[in-house]
DNA sequence: ATTCTGATTTGATATATATCAAACAGCCCG
DNA sequence: CGGGCTGTTTGATATATATCAAATCAGAAT
C-alpha cells in the first residue's frame, strides 16, 4: 500500500468535542467519561498561517484538531524544510515532543481551525486509571509510527507520479472516513507544500497533476481535484521501478 | 541535524539485562524494580537472517535488543522493499504493531543476537502502577516518531552523499553512546541494504563511499569504515541543494 | 591453497527529476 | 475595473541518480 492511511479511523481523545465516532474514544463507562472531563480541554482557534507550536517550544500538551487542518514541518539549519504531514479534524498532533519535552517540529494552520488542548500530564494520569484510554493513547502513537514508515517507503522507493497518486488516495480515504466526498475535494496546500511533503519540486508535482489529467484519471483545476478513476490511481502505485 | 540520533540515549525497559545505563530504565525504587521483575522477560537468540517477527504476525510483545542488531523493513506487494531502520543493542522494536495488533513490518537479525521479549499487556499493566515506566514507554515511542521524521527529512530533501554522511554520523553517535569507537566500526549491512534505507541504489551508495574516501574524509574497505574527519562529514550535510 | 559464489567497485549510458525561464491565472486591494 | 502579487503551468535544458555491464574482491566451502 504505502501511505497506509489511518488504518481504521483516527479516533481522538477529546471528549467534549462533538465529532462523534471520529473523536470519541472507544466505549467508556459513564464514570470513565466523567473522569475524562477532568481533561477540561481548552479550545483555541487559529487562522491560516498561525503556529500551533514551533520547533523548540516547551512541551505541555497534545492537540486534538477539532476542525480545520494543519501541516507539520521540520526545519533544517540551512533553510531546507520538510513537511512531515497534513493533519485534519479528529487527528492528534504533538506526539514528537514527548520524547524530549521540546517540540521537534512546528505545526501551522492551513485554514481557520479549532484545536482542543490536552495537557499531557493529565492524559498520563487518566490513562493510568482508564486502561482503555491508555491503550488508545498507545495506539495513536503507534499509528503515527506506521504512518511515518509508510512515508519512508513512499520517499525511498516510489517515483514522482506514484507518490502523487499515493498522496491523493490517502486524502481521498481520509475524507471518506469523515463522510466527505472521496472523489471531489479542495486541496488546502500549495504545489510547493505538496512537493515538500513528497520530496519533489513544485514543478514536478504540477506536471504529475497535468499528466493524470491528460490520462483522464483526475480532473484538476489548481486547488480543486476530482478523481475520475480511483482504480487507475491505485494501479499507478504498483508500477514499480 | 537530520537523523537526529537517539537524542539522549536509547534506554530500554529490560530490567534483567545487564547493559547498565543503556538498558536500565531511569531511577526506580527497590519495590518498583521488584514489580518490574514480573515482566520476567524471556530471552531468545537469533542468527544472521533469522526473523524476529514478520509482517502480518500477531502482536504480543515488544522486544529489547540485548546484543547484536536487527533491520526492520516494509514489503510492498510488488516486491519493493524499504529498510526502515537498523536497530542495535539497547533499542526497542515492535512499536509499529501496537496500532493494529498486527506487525506492520518485519525484523531480521543482522548477526548473532539476543533479544528480551516484553509482553505488552504486562508492560501496560506495570506502567499503570509505575508512572516513571509509563513516561519512559511514552518517550520511547515518541523518540521513534522523531527518528522517523528525521529520515523523512533525509529522504525528502537530501542528496545521495548527504544521506550517506548522515547515515555514517548516526552510526558513529550510536556507537559512541555504547562506548565503542565513534570513528572505526564494521558495517553489519550490505550496500544494498544501506541503499534501501537511504532511498538509493547500491551502486550510488558505493560511489558515495568511494568519493568520501578520495576526499580523505573516510577510509573504507568494504564493510570496515574509519572516519578520518568527522567535521567534514558533518559539513557535507549542510551543503543543501 | 583453490574454486566458487555473492558482494562490491567502476565505467558507460539512460532517464527521471531539478533547474531556469517565461507565460498564465486567480485573487486581493486600491 | 485594473494593476500587481502570488501561485501555477508549461517548455527547454541541466544534472543527479538509475541502469546496464563488466571487472574485481572477499569470504566460505572444499
Amino acid at each position: 500500500m504505502a501511505l497506509p492511511a489511518p488504518a481504521s479511523q483516527p479516533k481522538s481523545i477529546c471528549s467534549n468535542c462533538n465529532l462523534a465516532e471520529l473523536c470519541l474514544p472507544v466505549d467508556l463507562t459513564i464514570s470513565e467519561l466523567q473522569l475524562l472531563d477532568e481533561l477540561s480541554a481548552v479550545k483555541r482557534s487559529f487562522s491560516r498561517g498561525d503556529y500551533l507550536y514551533r520547533s523548540g517550544d516547551k512541551f505541555r500538551s497534545l492537540f486534538a484538531i477539532h476542525s480545520g487542518s494543519f501541516k507539520t514541518q521540520i526545519l533544517h539549519e540551512d533553510g531546507r524544510e520538510q513537511v512531515t504531514g497534513f493533519q485534519m479534524a479528529g487527528e492528534i498532533i504533538g506526539l514528537d515532543a514527548i520524547s524530549t519535552d521540546i517540540h521537534a517540529c512546528e505545526a501551522v494552520a492551513m485554514e481557520k481551525s479549532i484545536v482542543c488542548e490536552l495537557p499531557f500530564n493529565k492524559l498520563e494520569e487518566l490513562s493510568r486509571v482508564i486502561p482503555k484510554l491508555q491503550r488508545h493513547l498507545h495506539k495513536i502513537m503507534s499509528r503515527e509510527i506506521v504512518r511515518d514508515q509508510g512515508i519512508m517507503l513512499l520517499l525511498g522507493s516510489m517515483r514522482a507520479e506514484e507518490r502523487l497518486a499515493a498522496f491523493l488516495l490517502n486524502l481521498s480515504q481520509r475524507y471518506a472516513m469523515r463522510d466527505l466526498s472521496a472523489t471531489q475535494f479542495q486541496l488546502s496546500m500549495s504545489r510547493q507544500e505538496i512537493g515538500s511533503y513528497l520530496g519533489l519540486k513544485l514543478e514536478t508535482v504540477s506536471r504529475a497533476f497535468s499528466h493524470f489529467q491528460e490520462e483522464g484519471i483526475i480532473l484538476v483545476k489548481v486547488r480543486s481535484v476530482e478523481i475520475l478513476n480511483l482504480a487507475r490511481l491505485q494501479a499507478c502505485i504498483n508500477s514499480s521501478r
